[in-house]
DNA sequence: CCTACCGATCGGTAGG
DNA sequence: CCTACCGATCGGTAGG
């Protein structure tokens, strides 16, 4: 038993080295860019010589990639989790824009990252974030022409629009702390409703 | 005469490569950032060898800080040159939401790096820096306040409407350019609407 | 997981 | 405005 325990072990004592050097890496970049951590930063962070970190990540570069893919994903799934089995225009966009608030006020490191770094993408990786970012939009732009279509919004350019309330909700990655004045559920709740009227829904809150 | 006119010369000549190196730092920060840049990139830009960018400029930092101050001498002044001399709380957030949304569209590049690189400056200008922000972000929320005072706005939250405001127009720094399909006055109206239906301004458009 | 080290590049200076 | 060069730091590898 101990003999079948021992690689389980080390292998669950690398994931979790593998975790702690990415979480370093999130903190990092988001605090001083991508060009301007080192992985002596990185390593230092974890209590690691710089070499050992290769044990665990590639590349600096892949560290980035694995967190801006990750951070399109979670969006993504966030906002279809969101609209489903909504049943109206006006209860969709308010679910939609909660949750994309509530991501960046509870991931403000992979916002910020996701928001500056994508000039430091290597390719292929930069063209497939660009296109995970390009499908966000258009999910948020369909979503407002449907209900401009159905005469609920009255919104003159959906895309300008899903422009304008996607950018919004990235800023709360930029000033929103869990210690701060407001709750996340308040912030949430206005910004679903400051959305509603962006496009004027004519159905409020 | 020409004895006079010879150094001018030269000081003029100074002048005009030193706004050229500016020029070429404002490229390259904006597309590559401020740590992903090299003063071997900037030199290559305008054709001249590393070390003589430090006969223009005093280092690299003093590059970032021009820059990043300019950036918000001229935000802040565009919004007191939108807002005088309007005699409504809906006109003037109009007004500085286009004003706001032009400066974006015209100068991404600079917008860019005042939004990226605020870690990036080295005290105390980085405290300085910040300070013209928040105090940028008062006004706005001053305007708002007011127009909710006056019973001309709905905003729950005046500060919370200002760094929405605030974002959605610093987002058109990211994809508007001059050469696509929409022209900045359309950008610019539509951002205005925006912002009056955002605040619940009794006065559209 | 470490020590030792690689070549490349960094911002900036000396000196002319 | 250039050549030549500084010490520091970079991401990453060799070898154990």
């Amino acid at each position: 038993m101990s003999q079948q325990a021992s690689p389980a072990g080390r292998e669950r004592r690398t994931g979790v080295r593998r975790g702690e050097i990415r979480e370093a890496a999130l903190t990092l970049f988001s605090d001083r860019g991508y060009h301007g951590t080192g992985m002596e930063h990185i390593a230092a962070h974890v209590g690691l010589s710089p070499s050992s970190l290769y044990n665990h990540w590639k590349s600096k570069q892949e560290l980035l990639q694995d967190i801006m893919v990750a951070t399109m994903d979670d969006l993504l799934a966030g906002f279809d989790a969101a609209v489903s089995e909504m049943d109206s225009s006006s209860a969709a966009l308010s679910a939609a824009m909660q949750a994309h608030v509530r991501y960046h006020a509870t991931h403000h490191r992979d916002a910020r990252i996701g928001n500056r770094e994508i000039p430091s993408l290597a390719t292929p990786a930069r063209d497939r974030v660009k296109g995970m970012r390009h499908a966000y939009a258009k999910k948020w732009e369909a979503m407002i022409s449907l209900g401009v279509a159905q005469g609920r919004f009255a919104a003159v350019s959906p895309q300008l629009a899903a422009y304008a309330l996607l950018e919004m909700g990235i800023g709360v990655s930029q000033w929103y702390r869990p210690s701060g004045r407001l709750s996340l559920d308040l912030v949430a709740k206005e910004y679903g409703e400051m959305a509603l009227r962006l496009v004027g829904s004519d159905e409020l809150g």
